[in-house]
DNA sequence: GTGAAAGCGCTAACAA
DNA sequence: TTGTTAGCGCTTTCAC
């Protein structure tokens, strides 16, 4: 890489000289600014990034910590963080806490070593479990702020982005129950964390509201085979006529054993679940999901935290930006 | 952030004291050692890493460039390039090309600037059709090493990790043949890419050494729908006996497609794909998939990239790695 | 055993 | 209009 000093010497100028030409500084004659962009642009400089950082005590970096990278929501959410930070010319450093506090912990501090000017994360289960949360209050006190999404710790002061679970499940039930349902069953596998138990709530309220409908809870362990036990649901219990599952796999297990018992989806069964376009788009018939907008969901938190890092100082007060689902219906409802 | 200015004005010694008590120095006496240890604890010091970079030249963090994280088989290698990066103490930037050749480009550029050490990376599809592979070279000489993998420029000299996908299609449609099928048709999403033709002529070849099979190819198009081509597949030929699919969501599409025709997986039809695991759990019966082993690329990938970056000098010959693919048989094949 | 100073690459206040 | 200097935080050589 090409220094300004090395331009400096070539050019036989002092090296703010060329700084300043290069920043089209009005200092700098016009001649001079010619013959100094000229070589800069035959050297294909940059300014070195490191050395800006250190300098303006400011990164344009982002931390992103994600619990997961194989869930398809968080990624996507991470696309939309990335789009729009990079849109901003912030970069992202991304890590992966594999749902374990250990390595949450460790991310945080890692790069709270000034690798970062602030922080993009949703919170990993085990965290979560453990209402652990003295990490990110520690991480905020040193001033570097954190937005978290989808799965947030209520109790710390930050701004976040999360989804209407809550009214998703309550709505998505009740149209459910229009259709005329009346055994409707609540699959998930997603109970440990707080946007499960929301959307479990939420199922619930739908189904206490009405007489005469009882709440029937499946819950799917990681451990669990998750087939087995969704195949011994429907072997047991003959008269389901819908599922709403927590998560795209149990919509999508659910789905397809439900074919392969010979119900007729959506005829004798509907289906609804949180789940992605590709979702989708990959069973038979096409399953009627609850979209959460991911790539919305990781554009906002980006420019929550953008704004929040550049706005030091002014404290601003915590926002909470709560993206809206929606249901789209496709051929596993009626 | 404390610094070591603040610690050495606090403790009334210099600045190199404190750095190298916290370096344990044998230079510094005991005492000062402590002190100068118990303060930094206390106000819990971390050498800034921007600072340590431009010492260094050298920032301990490895550009990644991925085509697009909504593909699982990205994502998972993304998943293996980060443990072992944070494994080797390094952090890890993630850009999305979003199969675009520009943004392939401005990445490397952007990250060119004393960002990061060096770069892993899969060639965007746009990038692999125009035989782009200019801005590799370019960011190979100013000192950057690249590795790539699955998608490679072959004609771009640096470390590579690829998958053996020839091998793999030719004997997983050898498999099939020698189950007795007759009409195989192999089913590819992915034919604009590097991959997606290896995987072809590996399907070819296997046909070819069989007298009396002919070769069957069914290319998808990105705007095409996915599930109206490979229906209209079934219902033009009833005799199709065997799908090999180049991608995953072929692979699930035809065989949720195949079952809802009323064929029997795997007594008339069987379906082999590309594919993870999650994949293969989520459909009924359970799909046969070649696996690529994607945490495992990354893993190689990031080793290369690492010793490579710590190498600098010794110039090592670069290396391919492959990586075997295996064929893992579940219910949907005999 | 401790400290001063230089230097990594850059910007900006100040001097000339 | 151009140059000198200091400083961001750190390590390291060299002096004391």
């Amino acid at each position: 890489m090409v220094t300004l000093k090395q331009l400096a010497k070539e050019l036989n100028v002092s090296i703010s000289t060329v700084s300043k030409a290069l920043n089209n500084s009005e200092e700098i004659g016009e001649s001079t600014v010619k013959r100094v962009k000229e070589l800069a642009e035959l050297y294909n400089y940059r300014p070195n990034k490191v050395a800006l950082s250190l300098k303006n005590n400011k990164t344009r970096t982002i931390g992103v910590i994600i619990p997961n990278i194989l869930n398809r929501f968080l990624a996507k959410v991470l696309f939309g963080i990335e789009r729009e930070a990079t849109k901003h010319g912030y970069n992202i450093i991304t890590c992966i806490s594999n749902e374990s506090l250990e390595k949450e912990k460790e991310s945080l501090q890692l790069l709270a070593n000034g690798s970062v000017d602030g922080f993009i994360l949703s919170v990993a289960q085990e965290s979560q479990m453990n209402n652990e949360v003295e990490h990110f209050r520690k991480t905020i006190k040193q001033g570097l702020p954190i937005v978290m999404f989808d799965r947030v710790a209520h109790d710390v002061l930050c701004d976040k982005v999360i989804v209407d679970d809550f009214d998703a499940t309550y709505n998505a039930t009740k149209s459910l129950i229009n259709e005329g349902r009346k055994h409707i069953v609540f699959i998930s596998n997603i109970n440990d964390i707080s946007v499960g138990k929301l959307r479990e709530r939420g199922y619930n309220k739908a189904m206490l509201e009405n007489v005469g409908l009882e709440s029937f809870v499946l819950k799917i362990k990681k451990k669990d085979d998750h087939q087995k036990k969704i195949k011994a649901l429907f072997k047991k219990n003959k008269n389901i006529d819908a599922i709403i599952a927590a998560d795209s796999s149990s919509a999508v297990i659910a789905l397809n054993t439900a074919v392969s018992f010979g119900l007729k989806v959506p005829k004798d069964i509907s289906v609804i679940g949180f789940a992605s376009k590709s979702d989708s788009n990959h069973t038979l018939p096409k399953l009627t999901t609850i979209r959460q907008h991911a790539k919305v969901i990781g554009a906002h938190a980006a420019e929550l935290l953008i704004k929040r890092i550049q706005n030091t100082g002014a404290e601003v007060d915590v926002k909470t930006k709560i993206v809206k689902t929606s249901l789209v219906k496709n051929k596993s409802t009626l």
